[in-house]
Parts: C-alpha cells; structure tokens; sequence
RNA sequence: GCUCGGUUGGUGUAGCCCGGCCAAUCAUGCGGGCCUUUCGAGCCUGCGACACGGGUUCAAAUCCCGUACCGAGCACCA
C-alpha cells in the first residue's frame, strides 16, 4: 500500500488526498503562509498577550553594524507582531566596561537611523535601589550569601564542587554584610554576593556565580556616582527582564549560560523565564578594521582612522556618511537571521540592498579620476546626457566642452581609435586632440566603440571622494555644485556617493558600486 | 580539564522540533545572453551545498550513535 502511494506524483497525491480528506488538504495548503522578512516565527508566542523585548546596550561607545543586528532584528520583529521594545542601558560596569556619556545618545540615534523607536528607555545606573530590594528579598528566601573569598580561592574551590566557609554563613549576618556592601563599607575585591546555585553543578559555569560587587571607582553618571555596590549582569538583567514583562530574549551566544544562571534567580523568585532565543557572532567582510568597538576606539586613537565616521570604520555612522540607509542594513542583517553558528555579513548584500532602496531616485553625474585633458575638435559645444537614464521626464544635464576635456587616462583612446563620449558623441583620438566624428549611436552596438564619461577641463568642480580605500581626488561635471551636502548620486561607471561638504574642493563619500 | 552549542553552494538563509510534496528555498555573488550612450536597473539563463562514518526506517538534510572541525562559558566584563 505504502508503495503505491510513492509511486505516485504530486498532482495525483493531491487528487487522492482530496476524495479522501478534504480538509486534510486545506490544512497543507494554509500552512505555508509566509511573512515579507526571512526572519523564524518567535517561540510560543500565542501564550503572550503582547510580544515584549529590550535592546540591552552597555555604552561603552559609538556603535558599529554588528551592533545593529539587535535593533534590526528586534524591531523587525516587534513590527510583525505589533509588540513592545525597551531599550535598557546595561550600564553596571563603572570600571572594565565603563560607560561613555556621549554614547547613550549616540546609540538611541544609531537606532532612529535605522529606523526604530523604542517605547521605553530606561538605565540600569537608575535603577539600583530595585536592585538592592531584590537583593534582600533574595537573601531572605536563601538564595544568597556575602562571601569574601578572593577571586582565585573561591574559583579553586568551585572547580572542585567544594563549598566556601561562608556559603552556610547565617543569614542576618549575610543581611548584615549586603548591607554594608550597600553602605559603600568595603573596597573593591573584599566582598561579594553570590547567588546559591548548585555547587555541584555539573557545569562550572553555574556553580554560585556572583551577584553584586564592590566597586571603588564613581560611575559616570553624576546619578549614579556615589554608588559603590554594584550588581552583575546576570542579576541586573534577570531581574529588569521580569520586572519589565520581557516576553522575549535574543542575545548572543557568549550569553548561552546566563539563563541558565538565571534560572536560579528565577525559582528563588517564583518568576516564569522568558523565552530566549541566542545567535552567533557576526563577522563583516571587505573591511580591514575589525568590528570591535576596542579595536576602533584604539585606531582613532593612534590616527589610524579619522574618526568614528571613517569610511574604513565598519561604523554606523560611517556608513551614514557613505550614504548607506539605516533600511538597507536592517534588511541584510535580518538576512542573516538568527541562527546560533557564526555568521559573515557581505557587505555586497549591504549594497545590494541599498542599492535597490536608492537608484530609482539618484541623479547622475560625471566624475573624472585623475583626469587627462585633450581638446574636443568640431562638434557641439555641450553634451547633454539624461538626469536619469529611467527617467526622461528629469531632464537632461549640460556640459560644456568648450576648453577641452578631461577623461580617465584608462579611458583615452589610442591615437586614431574612437571613443564615445557619453551624452555627448562619437570623437577620434588625432594626435593630441579628439575629433567629433559625427557618427551615429549605431557605432557603439555595432562595432564597439567604448562609451566613457568625461568632464570639462575648465568648468569642472573639483572634489574628494572618500573610499574604504582612502580618497581619491578628481574633478566632477559643473552641475554636482548644486548639490546640498546629504545629495545622493551616482558617479556614472564609478559607483553611488554621497556629498558631503560643499566646500573647495567639494568632499563626497564613495558608498558602493 | 569540565560544561554547552553549532556544521546546508563563494556568502547568508529556508527546511530539521512533527522523516515522505527536497533530484533542497530565497537572496547575494560569479558566468553567459537580451536590452542599454554605466561597471547601475530590468529580463532570460547558467554555476554551486545537506561536514564525515555508522545505525533506525519502506523512506533520513530531518531521528539516534560516533568522528572531525568550529565556537562559546567555567570573570568581583557586558
């Protein structure tokens, strides 16, 4: 019987299924109805109200595109189920990881860029008396002790499955001592407290991780600078995920353990555990800088880069610089779904994508790298190539060719040979000038004339095209003065830019091919 | 050392939970062709992958075991 079914086709499992379960095929049929972004289904999301989720930034710098992934995927997620989004700071690092200022607004602007909005912005630098209270709470229940074994002695033990003496310390004192460590009464080092898991557990990571520290050195944050007890993550964040009604965690896979840390925090509380989701790290191809906000900050730092906005910078603000829409990198990042291996990120989807978001509405333009000038001989007096090849109705640009010309010396035509200049016409390579020859279009299709770009060697606009690969210098057609600073165009055969100063000479971002 | 996870074409991804519509999806990339006054867009077309070995099964990318390789955690970082 089972045989017989295999050896039918497609069509005809179709038939039968249909004279025999009617509905059984309705079901097939209704199952494959798929969302607009390649993105999973979330895990159970029927068993929530409204789907909630955080952004947890530390800010410890501007942002780079692997950081954009969050957001992306986030709020991509956040608009397919009409959900919620935080935006928490996970600022509890005043030393190793310390806080920048300026970075708390540069990130909320990374993320406007990309063109989201959280629903709320809270920092976890506000929030430590919620931390303390759950503290105490957490003591009370058993869940914690103060402990001040160094950092090696209490790891020597733990990888020993070995309790430390203060593990079974009696609790008012442990109350006593949290105090303390409240009160700002130890240095850094000389007391922590640490959750009570399992110090058998079979896996050492979870084995009474620590859940506050002392910290000498004062946050940042004037609002947060007297405070000497801080908490760790996998506190702070546990406890803020529930507190906020966080239905939905995607973090990274360095974070793989911190649920299941957690988790003790969450039984000692009677609290449901989110849903969590981890994926892999990215890398970025066809940049030399690695994507570490670390390795940035130490470039600029030594005038290796520019600044933040350096186009070899795999920044978001430099690739707002370049011209690169907040839209096109969500769509590749959210390309990359959220898989738990590790993932390359080609910056040719990037550019694919912004492509496809920005030709139809880019103006065209000349622009001559070092440029080699050759005077035009009869002819007209101005080529007038179209605004828009798709769009006639844009009009067409003027470029006179009245002093002669400049093309990329690549594109110079050996002596006698032809060469079309684009919006212009066919000329010939004589000698030391080129002459207009008169043909028709007919012999670029029909025997291979190239078509190269060109500018007037007079009347041009000198500009500084900025690239991955560092600037290029050149002279553009007249008509890119126009252009405000933000304009985006397409250098004809060059590739997509972005100008960005007006001034002598005019400053432009190189975005993509 | 202990623990946890991963491996689908050049890149990314879908499928895996619930084995059969999978001679494996879509995107990007690369190659051809058409069109074209761009190296862009569009249209057509081609290239190219289930890490390896066993097992279960009528049937395995999908389930089980082992191997290899990659990654992560075992911080008073996030």
């Amino acid at each position: 019987m089972v045989e017989r079914v295999n050896d039918l086709d497609t069509p005809e499992r179709r038939d039968r299924l249909e004279a025999l379960a009617p509905e059984r095929l309705a079901e097939l049929d209704t199952e494959d109805d798929t969302d607009d972004d390649p993105l999973g289904t979330l895990p159970n999301v029927d068993e929530y109200d409204q789907i909630r989720m955080r952004l947890a930034p530390n800010p410890n710098g501007p942002w780079h595109l692997g950081n954009a992934r969050m957001p992306a995927v986030i709020g991509t997620y956040k608009e397919r189920y009409d959900g919620w989004m935080l935006c928490r700071f996970d600022d509890t690092d005043p030393e190793t990881k310390r806080p920048e200022l300026a970075a708390y607004d540069s990130i909320l602007d990374s993320i406007a860029y990309l063109g989201f909005e959280p629903d709320e912005v809270i920092r976890a630098s506000d929030r430590l008396e919620t931390y303390y209270e759950h503290a105490r709470e957490l003591i009370d229940r058993g869940g914690a002790y103060t402990c001040s074994c160094s950092a090696e002695a209490f790891s020597d033990l733990k990888n020993n499955g070995e309790p430390c003496p203060h593990r079974d310390k009696d609790a008012a004192l442990v109350a006593d001592e949290f105090e303390a460590m409240v009160n700002g009464e130890f240095s850094a080092g000389e007391m922590v407290l640490r959750a009570r898991t399992d110090i058998t557990h079979k896996n050492p990571a979870l084995r009474d991780w620590v859940a506050f520290r002392m910290i000498d050195r004062p946050h940042p944050r004037e609002a947060a600078a007297e405070f000497r007890c801080w908490p760790m993550l996998d506190f702070q964040s546990g406890v803020d995920d529930h507190l906020t009604g966080i239905t939905h965690i995607i973090r990274g896979i360095d974070l793989q353990d911190s649920a299941k840390r957690q988790q003790f925090l969450y039984d000692y509380f009677d609290w449901e555990y989110p849903e969590v989701l981890h994926w892999g790290h990215v890398q970025i191809d066809d940049y030399d800088v690695s994507m570490s906000t670390s390795t940035i900050k130490a470039l600029i730092d030594d005038g290796e880069l520019e600044g933040w906005d350096d186009p070899r910078a795999p920044t978001i603000e430099s690739c707002k610089k370049r011209g690169i829409l907040g839209e096109a990198i969500v769509n590749a990042l959210v390309e990359l779904g959220t898989s738990t291996s590790d993932v390359d990120l080609a910056m040719s989807s990037v550019y694919a994508q912004n492509r496809e978001l920005i030709d139809d509405e880019t103006d065209r333009a000349f622009f001559v790298r070092d440029g080699v000038e050759r005077q035009i001989v009869g002819g007209p007096d101005a080529g007038n190539p179209p605004v828009h090849p798709d769009h006639e109705e844009r009009g067409t640009r003027t470029i006179p060719v009245e002093g002669g010309v400049l093309l990329e010396s690549e594109d110079l035509p050996a002596n006698g040979d032809r060469v079309w200049l684009k919006g212009y016409g066919c000329v010939r390579h004589t000698r030391d000038a080129l002459e207009f020859t008169g043909d028709s279009i007919d012999v670029v299709r029909n025997e291979g004339v190239p078509v190269v770009h060109w500018v007037p060697a007079r009347d041009n606009v000198s500009l500084e095209l900025k690239t991955m690969d560092g600037t290029v210098t050149g002279h553009a057609e007249p008509g890119v003065q126009s252009y405000d600073p933000g304009a985006e165009l397409q250098f004809e055969r060059v590739g997509f830019i972005r100008i960005d100063a007006s001034s002598t000479p005019m400053v432009a971002y190189f975005s993509h091919p």
